[in-house]
DNA sequence: GCCAGATACTTGCGCAAGCAACTACTTTGC
DNA sequence: GCAAAGTAGTTGCTTGCGCAAGTATCTGGC
């Protein structure tokens, strides 16, 4: 094996490490918003984005890449979330095509209700994950990352 | 903000980049080898897996954990492996309950004609991700993890 | 001003996922 | 040795996703 071949190799243990870590931090968050405020972990990721816009509006498309999903499935999901009374849509003035979503005041409140939750359970994944072997450098690195 | 806050601060905002990372990832992954051998991500992953493994089997329930999937989804994810001819379900002498799965001749031709693809995919989108801001330190950390 | 092409969102459809209930087998306790 | 509890895998049902096609609106060339 040369260099060339190992690089790839690398890249690829990487990549497995990743998604590895990643699935079990999505399934621990899906599981316990879930059964604390009946949010799965893309909903919650919308409404906390919009928390955290100025102004509390994004367009659809922003909220499409936002969660990396279809733009199809960001409508339904904006759907659910509206039939909840968590966000309501409004027309752009500007371009009458685009549509901002705005958290309501429920929506706020449903967040601050998630967010204990939320980040309690990622601080016990994270801790759970680093216990494990081959997780543990990349958890290690997610922690030395600045948060800007 | 006391020191803590900034602590959930920084976990929250190094999930929000390895899910963004781990998604753009997956999307160019997922066109990619649907493209080249139509095969989704968790079908490659299984196949990769099996691969790696000593005398290429796997029980089920592993499969379930390597590709952090339910059992009934690993259920039709073999099913329909089974059916393009790609691996076999064998049955455990020993736990008559168990199920091997092995990679058939055609199932490890199919890897290796996937391979390549999948490991400049992922070497491209690893360099694209590099250019964004927010992900660039994150795909860094992910490069200088050694490899076992 | 107006038509062609691009952009923003929505809708119809098929597919893959999770949960809960089921069958089959193994292990434990007595 | 056998009943109770546990484990492995499959199946029925519901839900959410992506793709492709559809509608509405904007923009650029002439």
């Amino acid at each position: 094996m040369g260099i060339k071949d190992d690089a790839v190799e690398v890249r690829a243990q990487g990549w497995r490490t990743l998604a590895a870590l990643h699935g079990s931090i999505e399934a621990e968050l899906e599981k316990a918003l879930q059964s604390a405020v009946e949010l799965s972990v893309v909903e919650y990721t919308v409404l906390d984005a919009l928390s955290r816009q100025d102004g509390w509006h994004m367009r659809m498309q922003q909220l499409a890449r936002a969660t990396a999903l279809s733009s199809s499935a960001t409508t339904r999901l904006v759907n659910r979330l509206e039939d909840r009374g968590l966000l309501t849509r409004i027309l752009c003035a500007d371009d009458r095509r685009g549509i901002y979503t705005e958290l309501t005041s429920a929506g706020q409140k449903l967040l601050l209700e998630a967010k204990p939750a939320h980040d309690e359970t990622l601080a016990a994944a994270l801790a759970s994950a680093e216990l494990v072997p081959e997780l543990e450098p990349l958890v290690k690195a997610l922690g030395a990352l600045q948060g800007v």
